[in-house]
DNA sequence: ACAGCCATGTAACTTGTTACATGATTTT
DNA sequence: AAAATCATGTAACAAGTTACATGGCTGT
């Protein structure tokens, strides 16, 4: 859904052509997410099939073709803008499947697997730390908020990464403390005739 | 991809038939990710097609039909479990996309915006230490793991705001002192005719 | 018999994504 | 004239998601 709202944003501020829409939305996240130019016409088809923008049916002189909002593709961009984003659709994180899955099959070596993951997340943000040094003080807002945003996740990575691991470590010493081979898999009623 | 990988997952374990990999995936994932049994089998036809899974035609005689992995799916599931998430497919993320457009954007009350989501964010924080504070020690570690990984990513979220709220009064107090009126727009070469 | 549940699936749709096709203009 | 660039778009697919249809078994 953000390419979409993405596009909203841009055309609320002045109608545009495909093209310009594209590098107008690469400019502005900071050149940090290429989009093809192809995925903005199939998503203008799309806001238009839903009433949200409409083009001027035929090409001008430069063959260029503009769009605009609708009304209800300006009520859309307030609202977007006006409303937090939701939490509630917490999306479906593979890390945190691949931990959650991990720690309840046997034979899954889940401390290798977040001290291999830890390892990979911290140079990850050596990267990003070294790239915004880098960077000084250039005054690309756009950028330095995803690279921002970039750095902050994964540091909560590392530090929930760590956090867990001392849990899963303690899980572990107590299992083995109280039964001291079988595994997590019982319980699931299975109701055979 | 998540649900593919957590499915092939479950079945690297044990093979299982539909319904019943629905049920492990929720108890396994803390029950936190309600999982549309419809969607199971869709997976699972998909993941059939391409090779990683086999269901044994016949329905048994409680009408169930079990899958199980191939070879191609077991080195799926290895390697999954033995490679780090990747960082470089940087997930277009919905606020910071929202952020980065609204800082370039005229008329967009960045700070205003900022606010709401923090404080949308903080009732979210609080929701999530009642539950883990409620939950005692019922030692559900995927339960754990799952809440503990919304907290330490509401918590960056809440500081990456915290820090971008400065930087952009910063940048608006640095603007308005250099370019009282105009705006962000401008540059991009137009090449009109 | 009928209601409910379990288990199977399919059809339809959404957003994201890429690879390719077409035509016009500009540059070499 | 050939190559590069810009602009338009379409076709095809992936993965997620839901609503619905079918059929068997179970308990009232």
């Amino acid at each position: 859904m953000s390419i979409r709202q993405g596009l909203l944003a841009l055309l609320s501020h002045e109608p545009m052509y495909g093209a310009r829409l594209r590098s107008e939305f690469e400019r502005r996240t900071g050149g940090t997410w290429p989009l093809n130019v192809g995925q903005v016409y199939t998503t203008l088809g799309r806001l238009q099939r839903d009433g949200l923008v409409e083009g001027d049916g035929e090409p001008d002189e430069d063959g260029r073709i503009t769009y605009q909002l609708t009304d209800a593709g300006r009520d859309e961009v307030t609202s977007w803008f006006g409303s937090p984003v939701d939490r509630a659709d917490d999306p479906r994180d593979e890390l945190t499947i691949k931990l959650a899955l991990g720690v309840t099959l046997p034979g899954v070596d889940v401390v290798g697997l977040i001290q291999a993951q830890r390892s990979a997340t911290v140079t990850h943000l050596q990267d990003l730390t070294r790239l915004k040094r880098d960077a000084l003080d250039n005054g690309d807002l756009p950028w330095e908020l995803v690279l921002e945003r970039s750095i902050f996740t994964a540091e909560a990575q590392v530090r929930w990464l760590d956090h867990m691991e001392s849990r899963v470590r303690r899980a572990a010493a107590h299992a083995s403390a109280t039964v001291p081979v079988a595994d997590v898999d019982h319980e699931m009623q299975e109701s055979r005739a």
